[in-house]
DNA sequence: TTGTACGCGTTATCAT
DNA sequence: ATGATAACGCGTACAA
């Protein structure tokens, strides 16, 4: 049973009678009445006759039509539709554990509002280009977009046309748009300090992705919350919010500095790495060394002991992007920044 | 730090200049030419003398010209874009740890070929109704669906438009569309076969999602490889690929047949549980008791010991699902079967 | 209450 | 090589 070509098996060859679908006109001559009495009862005016309701209820059901929404957008000027744009796909699909909570948030408050969202990837040259064109061609009426990145051309797209946006996180660059974030900073200093007072004297971090605000604002926070105590040779970075990093970096954080007995990692992903280091040193968690996490996510609740972590309101960033983006549609004027509370979970690592 | 409203700053207030975009009589107007030949021109075809060419060119820059893909899309017949429709997405986003590969998989198929790829969530009946329309009104050519009910509204809708569709995982119903899967029954034959050859005599199963094909193949598979030594005793049903449904379905389990000294769980997640459960009862893994999973999903390799699995072609998946769809495009006929070949990963747990 | 006629922004056909 | 002009399918003033 090993990797091989796929096995392909032809069921039926029927040489696809592509139909051509009815349209107004096609209800109206079947209906007996002009095409702007039918587009009227579509779209539920009043002012239509009860038979020529009942006349047109038939026909739309013999001539099986359903409305070409590629034509009512072109004419109404809006396609009562919200994009969804997420970068660097592969950290973010596969390894976030985030993202489908953000993702179902900010799709329940479009449909909330009758918006159909639309996910669009960006994960190469082509689909920048591709994304920039069908944002451009009026598919859409406003965009959320997460993990963008500086000097992103997809932001650049959405500036220039004007096109109502909210971010997930910072935006990118110096642009005066929406956005919504937790308090990365805030967390950190607290779940820090909460780490301190539980008597750990040596207390190091695992800091990932400080290229991204995430990253560096969560550094920020441990700073400030050691204060005096805080000593960079017990800092350890890393490039990305991973397992096999945060192992890998306690490995190393253990032989500069084997007294260490609290570790901030920047991530669940990453504390259970370092859990696993940490472990396999012969150290024993909690009572040798106290970890925590960032996240709240399924690994926290896996590691044993439990993981401590901050527990970020996924859905919540979802949905208030996606309320943020509404808001201008309606013509809210002016960028908002919206904060969300995080919140200390504390288990059993620390 | 509890959860608590969220903090407002507003930054900006002007209000909101919704510009109205140039089109290409605008364009035409400004370079002095036709409307015809920018649109020749925008559209790459020969016949533009350099002269219009140079004109054109300025008067797009100046007047800050982007093509209407909704016009377009309409005059064209096609909109370049396929749907990829993902149902029950709170067990799927959030648990189901395939889901972004088969995402990724696609989207580059289809960004090869120039195709546009829209995520649509079905979250709620609202949506069903919303992303039905949406598929109606001509803004997408085909669809890729993923874990489709039985009489799902959704794939009726698909049928009656005769659209050019492509299922990952079996089609609910009888229909008769393309789709694409794995072998299920043949990897968990695999899988219990090579944890049969370690030696084991008294092998279980934790059985997951028995009303979706993938569980019950699982489980057939599972069956199938054992023959006579089979004991029904030995299966454990569980609703949900979940790992605290395979943490008490194990501890279950062990109750009713302490002698069990082999598992096969129906996915990563209840693999990971089980191993829990059975730390818990102070059995060792894998002295005591052989565990296998299914997946090579994340969990896989942070267990301890790492765990056997099945690895899943995920992103081959997605892939082949794109190109089932590209082909149905371009007119091929027929109803395709294709099945991806997976693999057994040897670790630790067995 | 209903029909007519125009416009949305684009591509396609056909002369020129 | 280029310019009219007719679609594409729909909403909507305006007239009736």
């Amino acid at each position: 049973m090993s990797s091989a070509s796929p096995s392909t098996v032809s069921l039926v060859t029927t040489p696809t009678p592509r139909p051509k679908r009815a349209t107004v006109h096609d209800v109206a001559v079947e209906a007996g009445v002009s095409r702007g009495t039918v587009s009227r009862y579509v779209n539920g005016e009043r002012y239509v006759s009860a038979s020529a309701r009942e006349a047109i209820e038939a026909a739309i059901l013999k001539v099986g039509y359903v409305p070409n929404t590629a034509a009512r957008n072109l004419v109404m000027q809006r396609s009562q539709a919200v994009g969804f744009i997420v970068h660097e796909p592969h950290s973010l699909f596969v390894e976030d554990p985030n993202i489908g909570e953000i993702l179902l948030g900010a799709n329940t408050a479009l449909s909330e509002a009758d918006y159909q969202m639309a996910v669009l990837i960006v994960d190469s040259e082509r689909d920048t280009e591709r994304v920039a064109r069908y944002l451009s061609g009026g598919l859409v009426d406003g965009v959320i977009i997460v993990s963008a990145r500086a000097y992103d051309p997809i932001s650049r797209v959405v500036e220039r046309l004007n096109l109502p946006a909210a971010y997930v996180g910072h935006p990118p660059g110096a642009s005066t748009a929406s956005f919504v974030t937790i308090d990365n900073r805030g967390s950190a200093r607290a779940i820090t300090e909460r780490l301190a007072a539980t008597g750990r004297r040596r207390i190091g971090m695992i800091a990932a992705a400080l290229d991204r605000d995430s990253g560096a604002d969560r550094l920020a926070g441990f700073t400030e919350a050691l204060g005096d105590r805080f000593d960079e040779r017990l800092v350890e970075p890393v490039a990305l919010y991973s397992y096999s990093a945060g192992r890998d970096a306690m490995q190393a954080l253990l032989e500069r500095a084997p007294d260490v007995d609290g570790v901030f990692a920047a991530s669940d992903a990453v504390a259970a790495g370092a859990m696993e280091a940490l472990r396999a040193a012969g150290r024993r968690v909690p009572d040798d060394v106290g970890v925590v996490g960032f996240d709240d996510s399924a690994w926290a609740k896996r590691t044993l002991p439990g993981l401590s972590t901050v527990r970020q309101p996924a859905a919540g960033l979802g949905r208030q992007a996606a309320l943020l983006v509404l808001g201008q549609l309606r013509g809210e004027a002016g960028a908002q920044e919206v904060q969300l509370e995080s919140e200390v979970v504390w288990r059993d690592s620390a």
